[in-house]
DNA sequence: AGCACGCCGACT
DNA sequence: GTCGGCGTGCTC
């Protein structure tokens, strides 16, 4: 065997520059093997000593010789990451404009990154006890509709690339079109003699428990891994190893999941693919569906897309041709039906109190049959303002460009943007009015208002007030389940993901003030809340003695062609129409935006610096939109201005970016500028 | 981003 | 006389 030479390592770091280092390599004894792409390095960088990941071995380097440094150590107890998993990661450091390092390190555990390798030889060690992926062993599913076994079908009958979306109202069966799904290519590959890996992206944590036990308890045999950010650091290095060393047959996730490594993957799902907790709103912005697409592209394998209401962007795709759309049209328990949704007219019917007639009415049916009711507000505290009649004043916080929202249990004023907090001023701060009106209602004046309408009626509340103690919403919403409620009440928290059995009626109440947002989704985004809360009525086999699930809507607004859609859960119509508009509007998925922020002291300086920004290079084929402060310009006291590209090219806009960037990283201004590719709230 | 170095105000 | 403010400059 030849002695081992020298080389270059080319490594990415977890630096903001978006450059990679060189560093030097060679054996320190006779049997060291050579590194490999892939492989974690430990390197000495300025003072301190870092983690990074070796992307390319060189003979040579373009850089001194003289300042290239020797790497510390490499681990090589751990097995290379795959060039697909470097090239994805690479997709997205390009895509998102950010270097390279920051896309890779920040995902892997923090025990990987760990300059001792005492935690991941541990991990390590338990892992091993694991073995072999064991034999696909499955429990009793139950029958498949003819809608859902279509499903199936298309999903698994080839195992290239396909994007299918996979359309049908709560209650239709998704998930068991995923679980099928994924036992068909489980045990196909298990034939072929190989073994295959799944992965499930969810939208949120609250929802991993629920899939979980799911899959947990169809797959008995098989290690199924959860990958999200509430778990502990040895939960998370042991679940991370177990994908990567394709021990772990599924891997269920939120976001962060797109980028585990799986070498054996063969199946993307993505339930609720249209939920913004997908885009990641801080560090790397990525879009969590489109990498998994761009991944299932790579890997030439099958992508699922699950949603009652999916996202315009995949609607589209599905429209033209590029999806391939999946219906499920039943319910998947036969006897189960849509809930009946009606409006209640507010601008005819009167509700002092912020619940209507009708509604109250209807709730007291509810009570008298012993069964639950939800009220949805997506509004939390008691009234989102407070002023005084006398002089005007007004409760705005000092620091944001919002009002501070009264927050009665707690005797507290707060701002829902920053952490400011005050109590609660016994008179006008301007006038000494000792009478101080609440405006506006959020949940927690609704649960007044409850408690006085139905004094023996068991009512809660879950909102993020409520259940600010950790695991406290799910013991919150363990009490539903048990049936220990008469009548729940909520913000968004309570409209994913639960069924309870008993509950036959959803009351929403002002949902309006989306219809009017300056935010072009947020009519997209209501559709799919207000059927996401709807889906929680009717989605028990409603016997006989149970009433019919029904969903009253309060609006200002009954001819608006949102809610005549919703009225007959016209999801395709809603669609067509909006995407209609977008067409008109010249907004995506017609046109591709990306989005300039800065923030600073003053709003000027923020605005000079954009203005800047815009005239730095030509950009032909680029719409440059004016500098405008953001809708929220000052949040903690920093003020906040925003520029919107636009192209109708994708790739023109990716490559004038790239320039761009590479310019603005080159400017001395000393103020914090973020940018966003394909923003989803502008 | 860290983490240096570097040159001006209030303290044991 | 030092401790420490954060301005600017570098990291293979």
């Amino acid at each position: 065997m030849p002695p081992l030479s020298p080389c270059i390592l080319r490594l990415a770091l977890d630096t903001p520059l978006a450059i990679e280092f060189d560093y030097r390599w060679q054996p320190q004894s006779g049997d060291d093997p050579m590194p490999r792409v892939g492989q974690l390095a430990q390197v000495p960088f300025g003072r301190r000593e870092v983690i990074g990941l070796i992307v390319a071995i060189q003979a040579g380097s373009d850089y001194a010789p003289d300042k290239i440094r020797d790497i510390t150590a490499i681990r090589y107890q751990l097995p290379p990451l795959s060039a697909h998993w470097i090239a994805l990661s690479r997709f997205a450091a390009d895509y998102y404009q950010r270097p390279l390092g920051e896309v890779v390190l920040p995902c892997l555990p923090k025990n990987l990154r760990a300059l001792k390798s005492t935690a991941l030889d541990s991990a390590l060690k338990k892992i091993d006890a694991l073995g072999i992926p064991p034999q696909a062993a499955t429990t009793a599913a139950p029958d498949l509709n003819t809608d859902q076994q279509a499903a199936v079908d298309a999903i698994t009958a080839v195992s290239d690339y396909r994007v299918s979306l996979l359309f049908g109202v709560t209650g239709s069966g998704k998930t068991e079109v995923y679980l099928r799904s994924a036992e068909k290519i489980l045990e196909r590959e298990r034939q072929q003699g190989g073994h295959a890996q799944i992965l499930i992206l969810v939208p949120e944590i609250n929802l991993t428990p629920q899939l979980e036990n799911s899959v947990r308890a169809r797959f008995p045999g098989l290690h199924v891994a959860s990958l999200h950010s509430q778990l502990s650091e040895g939960e998370r290095t042991r679940s991370w190893i177990s994908a990567h060393l394709g021990q772990a047959s599924i891997v269920l996730g939120t976001r962060l999941a797109v980028l585990a490594s799986m070498p054996h993957l063969k199946l993307i799902v993505i339930d609720e693919e249209h939920d913004p907790s997908y885009k990641q709103q801080e560090g790397l912005r990525y879009s969590a569906r489109d990498l998994a697409i761009w991944r299932a592209r790579d890997l030439d394998i099958p992508v699922v897309l699950g949603s009652a209401t999916p996202s315009m962007e995949s609607w589209h795709h599905a429209d033209s041709g590029r999806y391939r759309k999946l219906v499920l049209a039943q319910r998947a328990a036969a006897q189960a039906v849509l809930p009946k949704i009606a409006l209640i007219d507010m601008e005819r019917i009167k509700a002092s109190d912020g619940l209507a007639p009708p509604l109250i009415a209807a709730i007291r049916e509810r009570l008298a049959r012993g069964e639950q009711s939800l009220l949805f507000l997506n509004r939390r505290g008691y009234a989102p303002v407070v002023n005084c009649d006398a002089c005007g004043w007004i409760s705005n916080c000092q620091r944001c460009t919002a009002f501070m929202v009264l927050h009665k249990p707690e005797r507290r004023l707060r701002c829902h943007h920053c952490s400011l907090e005050l109590r609660i001023p016994s008179s006008c701060p301007t006038c000494g009015n000792v009478d101080l009106q609440p405006l506006g209602r959020g949940t927690q004046r609704i649960e007044e208002y409850l408690h006085v309408l139905f004094p023996e009626a068991r009512v809660l509340r879950i909102d993020a007030d409520s259940t600010r103690k950790k695991g406290s919403a799910q013991a919150a919403f363990e009490t539903v389940h048990r049936g220990e409620v008469d009548i729940l009440l909520g913000t968004q928290m309570v409209a994913k993901g639960h069924d309870f059995q008993r509950l036959t009626l959803v009351g929403v109440i002002n949902p309006d003030t989306a219809l009017f947002s300056h935010d072009y989704r947020a009519g997209e985004r209501l559709f799919a809340q207000l059927m996401q809360v709807a889906g929680r009525a009717g989605r028990a086999a409603s016997s006989a003695e149970m009433s019919q699930s029904e969903v009253l809507v309060q609006t200002r607004y009954a001819q608006h062609p949102l809610y005549r859609a919703l009225l007959t859960h016209d999801f395709p119509g809603f669609a067509s129409a909006t995407l209609e508009e977008r067409r008109s509007a010249g907004l995506p998925p017609f046109v591709f935006q990306a989005l300039l922020r800065a923030e600073s002291k003053t709003l000027a300086k923020a605005l000079e610096f954009l203005q800047q920004a815009r005239d730095l290079l030509p950009h032909q084929g680029i719409v440059m939109n004016d500098p405008v402060p953001m809708t929220m310009t000052r949040v903690a006291g920093v003020e906040r201005a925003q520029l919107l590209l636009e192209s109708t090219s994708r790739s023109a806009l990716q490559s004038f970016l790239k320039s761009w960037m590479q310019a603005l990283r080159k400017q001395p201004g000393r103020l914090r500028w973020t940018l966003e590719v394909d923003p989803i709230d502008i």
